[in-house]
DNA sequence: CTGTTAGCGCATTCAC
DNA sequence: GTGAATGCGCTAACAG
């Protein structure tokens, strides 16, 4: 159309000069009339390269939130299947820092194109993150976004907003006067950020209502075998309580302590579609679950790294907060589904 | 792999037969043993031709419900930018239906290849698919699925279920002892069958409890000039309305209809992200609505009839419900977004 | 600075 | 039952 060759398209579209003003400008402004994309499966195709791309999370377990993870980025290699990808996956131990320290060096030794990271030790990411640039390993977050490092794509939900739709929720199903508890079942101490991030957005909400006297907390350590004695006798102390939150996944657990009479009288409201959680809400013994769709930041994150490798740039814009999604007994379906 | 030529292999995989027991079989185990799925954007390619897709929708308007579907449509068409698609749409009024019949004729002789069909009309559509089928024009149905048809696929949420999940989430915000009250605002008398089905599970739930008293029901035409003061008449002569259930579209003019006495009182839920119901969102005179995911029909519609026209069938399951999204205040971002 | 050219890969077809 | 040719958009090496 500007009446020259592929060639010199080519180098205005990828920038490398030597091109004649004229024509930068005349072939610049077809381009941009015509809105032109260059498709990414042609492009993989003639540049002759592979990927390989590493799926570096939390150890998991069949149908729990990193489960969900899995099955997005495995979608998505399917998805991409004309394009020569060599997809990995690496897990680390969520509750031990050294297993983190010593995956992510394996994760390095593996040399990948790029890594899709699901983190949770702040400092040690930070620390890996500084190796995969020095290495020019790309990376893109999912689940939780860690500052002081430059990922070419985030997906993550926004923590602070979703808690604050998780008690807005039970606030709006709870009868008045009732209390708000936050019930933190905790593993080995260890706490996620997100759940911190979660919890503090209650509280702060609380706080700028004046009714910070109508929430309560209560930290349950998993390990002790009689957390479950320990909840229902807080219970029965604080009859006031109406509506629990979950800021974790493991609201089933929760909801498992309780007895029937509790069971009746209290909404609980949680974190993550998984198999557990989705059973409570069937038998209704959890009102609702916030899902953070891990199948889709697991798609969309790879899809990101492949733009990045292929296009040298991100297509979509970097910052993607990811759609929290209410789920009640009666929208519990369809465990995947593109996106 | 089996040691013979490709030509072979793809008499195998579209059993044209001519291939001799033993290597079909051998050639059968390998394939399976590599689930190998042929590549679409390959498939494509190699056909050498070019598909004619047609949307054929209701006539909508910026940020509406339909808007979407067209959003979704157009994401898909850029995501299969290298298959060789010619996108149409064709749009009728959804209020008249010598509109559908005559837009209906233009589409069938517009010969597309294939047809995404968003129905209003029971009989006049029925008639339509019959004279596609004729053609052998495949189509498949979004939004809402007429019987007595063969489309290829079908996406569209389970009315009822959503019906449900409305009253029901509805039921956990209301007080105690307060009455549901159905608002239909309706448009030139018509009403489609989604809101019926809408309607008709709530209307049976409450049965089904024993509760049938504390459901109402209010028709609003919203030509009458005064439908505003119909509502609120009605609304002060019966206080023991909680809850309003709007089974359409237009929560928002309902929601702009009260006065602010009434929206502190009254919690509204309705259905469609369109912009009048997001904004209503922010400002908290809805509580929350039902996004019936617009895009994501209109783009797996599209997904569907490609793998019909390219592979001969569909890959995923043909009946494809639609999962409903409960949007509150703080999960109403992202206007697109992939799937 | 510009144009030419080969070729990437998978799925398909067709003359043998 | 074979195998060579073909389709596509895009890239990059190379010749002028």
């Amino acid at each position: 159309m500007a009446g020259v060759s592929p060639g010199t398209v080519d180098r205005v579209l990828h920038n490398r000069g030597k091109v004649s003003p004229e024509n930068l400008e005349k072939i610049s402004r077809i381009l941009e009339d015509h809105s032109y994309h260059a498709n990414i499966h042609k492009s993989a195709l003639s540049l002759r390269k592979s990927f390989r791309i590493l799926l570096f999370i939390p150890r998991y377990t069949a149908g729990s939130y990193w489960d969900g993870q899995i099955r997005g980025f495995e979608m998505g290699i399917r998805e991409y299947s004309d394009i020569d990808i060599v997809a990995d996956k690496l897990t680390y131990d969520q509750y031990d820092v050294h297993s983190f320290i010593e995956t992510s060096s394996q994760a390095l030794s593996m040399k990948p194109d790029g890594i899709i990271l699901g983190p949770t030790f702040r400092r040690e990411t930070i620390d890996f993150c500084h190796k995969l640039e020095k290495e020019k390993i790309p990376y893109v977050f999912v689940d939780t976004i860690i500052p002081e490092t430059s990922p070419v794509a985030r997906y993550a939900p926004d923590q602070r907003r979703s808690g604050l739709l998780l008690s807005n929720i039970l606030d709006l199903i709870c009868e008045k006067d009732k209390s708000l508890l936050i019930v933190n079942p905790k593993r080995l101490g260890s706490e996620s950020f997100n759940t911190i991030e979660r919890e503090e957005a209650i509280r702060e909400a609380y706080s700028a209502h004046g009714i910070a006297d109508r929430l309560k907390m209560l930290d349950l350590s998993m390990q002790d075998s009689d957390f479950a004695i320990i909840l229902r006798d807080y219970l029965n102390d604080n009859p006031d309580v109406g509506i629990i939150a979950v800021p974790n996944s493991r609201a089933n657990e929760i909801a498992a302590c309780l007895d029937s009479d509790h069971v009746g009288r209290l909404k609980i409201g949680g974190y993550d579609l998984t198999d557990g959680n989705r059973e409570c809400l069937m038998n209704e013994s959890i009102s609702f679950i916030l899902d953070q769709k891990p199948e889709q930041q697991a798609f969309q994150a790879l899809k990101a790294l492949l733009s990045y490798l292929i296009f040298g740039r991100v297509h979509e814009s970097l910052e993607n907060e990811i759609k929290i999604e209410v789920i009640f007994r009666e929208n519990c379906i369809n465990p995947l589904k593109n996106t």
